[in-house]
DNA sequence: AACTAACGGAGCGATTCGCTCCGCTTTGAA
DNA sequence: TTCAAAGCGGAGCGAATCGCTCCGTTAGTT
C-alpha cells in the first residue's frame, strides 16, 4: 500500500533529478517552474519540501558529492588499479557531475559540504596514487587534472540540447556516442604517451570556485 | 587616419568576440545588453550594426563556421596526417567552437550558413579520410566522433566560470590545465587501442540539431 | 563655426523571475 | 459516514530582466 509518505519521497527524488537535467540545459537561470514542472510536481510542493531555491541547490550538491565518494570506494574496491579508477571516472561522468558547475559560487557552501568535498579529494588522490604506483596511469597526471577531465566530460551539449528540442528518439544513440567519446579519453589516460604540455595544475583551479565571492 | 572607420571595425570586432564570451558564460540566455557592455560598447551602436540578436548570432555562426573550415583546409595543408588533423581539432577547440551549441536550434539558418557547414563536413571528412589512410587515426573513429569530440571540448566549463567569478588571475592557469586535456584527449584518438563501444555514430546527431524544430 | 554621423544609455512594454497563498483532493481517525 | 488535517497544484504577486527604440551628446569633417 503505497501512502502519503512515499508519494512524497517519490516527488523528493523527481525534484532532485529533474532540478539536476533542468540545470544541465538552462545552466546558471535554471528556474524552479521548470524544475518543478518537470518533475511533474507543483511549485508549491517543491517549496513545502526546500525553503529556498538555494536550499535545493545545496542539498543537490551534497548528493554528488555523495555520489563522487561512492564511487570513488567503489573504485578503490577494485584490486585492479585502472580498473578502479576507469569505473570511478566513468561513474562520475554519466552521473552529470559537471551539471553543477553553474551554481558553484552562486550557493552557500555548508560546512557538511566542504567535509564531503574534502574527503573526495582525499580518495581521489588515493586512487591516483594507486594507480601510478602500479604504473597504470600516465606519468604526469594528477588528481586536479582528473577532476577537470570529468568536469569537462560531465556535461553533455549534445544530450542536453536534442532533450531541450523534445528529439527523444535521439538520446540513445547520443548517450553510445558519448561512451565513445569517454572511452577515447580514458584511453588518453594511459601510459605510453608523450609527456603533457605545461605543468600540473594547482588545486585551487578546482577548489577556489566553490568559495563566495 | 581614417579614425571613424576604424573605430567602427574594431567595435564590430569587440562585439562578436563578446558575443562569443558571454555565449560561453551565460548559455542561451545571453543578452545584448551583456555583450555589449563586455564588448565596451553601448546598445546603440550594437543595434546600429544588427538589426535583431538573431541576426547578431547568425553573424557569429558564419564567422565560426568560416573558423571550423580555415582551420580544416590548415590541416589539409599539413603534409602529415596526424598531425594535420591534430592541427585542426585543436584550432577548432581553443577557438571555443563549441559556445554557440546553445543557440542551435534558436536562430534560422541561412542558405549561406548550410553552405558552409556541407563543406566543413567534406574537409573534416577528408582529414580523417586521409588520417585512415596513414594508419594514423584509431580505426574505428568517424567524422561525427571527432565533430562530437570537439564541441565537447570546445568549451571550457572552467574558464568560463573563473571569468564570471573575475578570477583573472587564474585564466593563464585554466588554459593550461585545458591544453593538458586536449593533448590526453588526442592521444586518445591514436591507433593501438582497445575497440571502442558501441557503433559508429550517425552523422544526424550533429546535423539535425540545427534545423528549425 | 556649422554640420552630421556615430555614439552611449535611459526607458518602453512585455516577459520571466522567485516565491506566497489558497482552493481543492486525499487520508485516516472518530 | 463524517470531518479535521495534511499535502497537493498552480494562479498571481512585486521585482527583476528581457529585446529593442529613441534621443541628447560627442567628436570627426568641412
Amino acid at each position: 500500500m503505497t501512502t502519503r509518505k512515499d508519494l512524497t519521497e517519490r516527488n523528493d527524488r523527481a525534484l532532485l533529478q529533474a532540478a539536476r537535467d533542468v540545470l544541465a540545459e538552462d545552466g546558471a537561470h535554471a528556474s524552479v517552474a521548470a524544475i518543478a514542472t518537470r518533475a511533474g510536481v507543483g511549485i508549491g510542493s517543491l517549496y513545502r519540501r526546500y525553503k529556498t531555491k538555494e536550499e535545493l541547490f545545496q542539498q543537490l550538491s551534497l548528493l554528488s558529492l555523495d555520489h563522487w565518494n561512492e564511487a570513488a570506494e567503489q573504485g578503490l574496491a577494485d584490486s585492479d588499479p585502472w580498473a578502479g579508477l576507469a569505473v570511478f571516472i566513468r561513474g562520475c561522468v554519466e552521473f552529470g557531475q559537471g551539471s553543477l558547475a553553474p551554481v558553484a559560487g552562486t550557493i552557500e557552501v555548508t560546512r557538511e559540504m566542504s567535509a564531503k568535498a574534502r574527503r573526495g579529494d582525499e580518495l581521489l588522490d588515493e586512487l591516483v596514487r594507486r594507480a601510478h604506483r602500479a604504473g597504470v596511469l600516465r606519468g604526469e597526471v594528477t588528481s586536479v587534472d582528473i577532476s577537470l577531465l570529468i568536469e569537462q566530460l560531465g556535461r553533455s551539449p549534445l544530450v542536453d540540447q536534442l532533450r531541450k528540442q523534445g528529439r527523444d528518439d535521439l538520446l540513445p544513440a547520443a548517450a553510445e556516442a558519448r561512451r565513445r567519446l569517454i572511452a577515447i579519453a580514458l584511453d588518453g589516460l594511459r601510459p605510453g604517451h608523450d609527456p603533457l604540455p605545461g605543468s600540473p595544475p594547482g588545486g585551487e583551479l578546482f577548489t577556489d570556485r566553490w568559495s563566495q565571492q
